[in-house]
RNA sequence: GGCACCGUAGCUCAGCGGUAGAGCAGGGGAAUCAUAAUCCCUUGGUCGGGGGUUCAAAUCCCUCCGGUGCUACCA
């Protein structure tokens, strides 16, 4: 059985969870469980990144120390996967000693290939803002002092630290990412990188002492590793690292999709593979900078106190309703915004009046004049043929967009066949050949009904629940619901006694939401 | 400032050399199996402005205007 390694960004627990984790989440559960569906043998991780100046220092403010503050925080993180319906094989937290252990391993084997070397971190740094900045970015007032573009002071801070030979891997990668065009996707989020990379690497500083909440540098314990470095081998760490003969590494590694917001693209797409390289490690296939959402057409962020909590969305909408309108609203990339207007419209149109009112129409004629059995098919005419050819490529189609991440576009897809099967049952109009000619009706029901099931069986990846509901109310077996089985021959054998059919997506008032 | 991308119907976007498209919204009609959901018909754009290449340009080139992203570190 062929793998798929898929990644979630390791959570930075300096925060709650929010609307933003919440979509990359619920992406690479949709990639997940559709890999599966398909055949895969699916590894799926997410986890949290729980080390750094920031975690201490809310820690401190928190009057806690710093493990039992990102105990509380990593749990919020678990709760949310949990919430939106990941099925994740594994919760990585960079403070397990099985990481940080792996993590010391790979910082030795590092410096033995010779890609780490001792020195000492310069630059003028402003405490107010945190951050370094270059010569060129500040200001020389008249009485000699040095400014930050913010304004605040800026301090010459000279410090010792260890350093990767980032310098070194500039034509590796680029060379990497021409060979390997689908390795940063969206384009957009490639050309940014290839144009970074083009300007030239600085070696990168990956040790600090000015703080000790990380994993201590081996053989040189003033100093804990630089956060990325850190948080990026979660992806490797997690699957049990040196490799064992026959283990999770041998079996997954390289990973086949790095899962990440657009901000930390840079991090992925040149860190982390020149990390590797110097460990002469393979890369991941592909790493993918999804957008950012705004909430009423603003930014969120701490000071408007927008913030939406994940729970609450799923609380409001409905965990599939929300899993689908995230998904379909934009096309993965791109930056969207979430209002409840437009989220209430996408449910009630595509999922209420559409998929679910279509379910609803066929099932119940079936229930009502088919003595609540799959009905019996007779001769089929053009029109039955043609609503038939396309319920048969809803899989092979999905396939397609799914290699591009294209969710809008696969969901989409399906959508057209809906409105094709709604054509067809308004044209063809069952209700009326009940009573006129009812062979006639029971073929129009069943291509209907078969209609249904790939649809129902594609959608699962999107919307598990109400998706196993339909599949049952199709009498479709739990056993026979993958993409294998999604074909004409598969069908539900006529005859077969279906359960009394129930509403799958209640319409929302928007006044309630 | 440099580099990249974008500007197409009221809205969100597709098309990227061969007589302007989809979904939603708006208008009119049909049907009544269904969660008043559905179906049919329909209004609507000089494809940001200007110039050029071509038999032919949203589609290629130049330029201007407007917008967005990136331009490295203590996440």
């Amino acid at each position: 059985m062929p793998s798929f390694y898929v990644t979630t960004p390791i959570y930075y627990v300096n925060g709650e969870p929010h609307l933003g984790h919440a979509y990359t989440t619920i992406a690479a559960d949709v990639v997940a469980r559709f890999q599966r569906l398909d055949g895969y043998d699916v590894r799926f991780l997410t986890g949290t990144d729980e080390h750094g100046q920031k975690v201490q220092q809310s820690a401190t403010a928190a009057g806690i120390t710093p493990i039992e503050f990102t105990d509380q925080v990593a749990a919020k993180f678990r709760a949310m996967a949990d919430a939106v319906g990941a099925t994740y094989d594994d919760f990585i937290r960079t403070t397990e000693p099985r990481h940080t252990e792996a993590l010391k391993k790979f910082w030795t084997l590092l410096a033995d290939k010779g890609a780490l070397y001792s020195g000492a971190y310069k630059g003028w740094y402003s405490v107010r803002d945190e951050a370094f900045y270059g010569e060129d970015e500040l200001t020389l007032r008249d009485d000699g002092s040095r400014v930050a573009p913010s304004g605040n002071p800026v301090e010459w801070v000279e410090e010792p630290s260890w350093f990767f030979k980032l310098s070194e891997y500039g034509d590796r990668l680029l060379a990497h990412y021409d060979a390997h065009p689908e390795f940063i996707q969206p384009q957009s989020r490639r050309n940014e990188v290839v144009s970074f990379v083009k300007q030239g690497l600085k070696d990168l500083s990956v040790s600090r002492t000015t703080f000790d909440w990380g994993i201590k540098v081996p053989n040189d314990e003033g100093h804990v590793v630089y956060v990325w470095l850190d948080a990026l081998f979660n992806y490797v760490s997690a699957l049990g690292w040196p490799p064992e003969e026959g283990g999770l590494y041998d079996k997954y590694w390289p990973a086949d999709l790095h899962l990440v917001g657009k901000e930390i693209v840079r991090f992925h797409a040149i860190y982390w593979p020149a990390f590797l390289m110097a460990a002469g490690m393979p890369l991941p296939k592909r790493v993918f900078g999804h957008g950012w959402w705004t909430v009423e057409g603003q930014k969120m962020s701490k000071s408007l106190g927008n913030a939406i909590e994940p729970l609450a969305l799923v609380e409001t909408y409905g965990l599939d309703q929300l899993r689908y309108a995230l998904l379909r609203e934009v096309p993965f990339g791109n930056d969207g915004d979430f209002s409840k207007q437009s989220v209430v419209h996408r449910i009630n149109s595509d999922l209420a009046n559409g998929l679910g009112n279509l379910a609803q129409r066929v099932l119940s004629l079936v229930a009502k004049n088919c003595d609540g059995k799959v009905p019996v098919p007779g001769e089929l005419t053009d029109a039955d043929q043609l609503l038939l050819n396309a319920a048969d490529t809803i899989v092979p189609q999905a396939r397609t967009a799914m290699g591009d991440l294209a969710f809008g576009k696969l969901l989409e897809g399906v959508w057209s066949v809906i409105g094709q099967a709604d054509q067809y049952i308004d044209h063809q109009a069952p209700w009326a050949l009940r009573k006129t000619d009812p062979a006639r009706m029971a073929t129009v029901l069943a291509v209907l009904v078969q209609t249904l099931r790939p649809i129902a069986i594609v959608l699962q990846a999107f919307m598990p629940g109400s998706m196993a509901r339909l599949l049952d109310q199709l009498g479709v077996p739990s056993d026979r619901r993958d993409f294998a089985h999604a074909g004409p021959k598969h069908a539900v054998p006529p005859g077969t006694s279906l359960p009394a059919p129930h509403g799958l997506f209640p319409r929302i008032e928007l006044e309630k939401a």
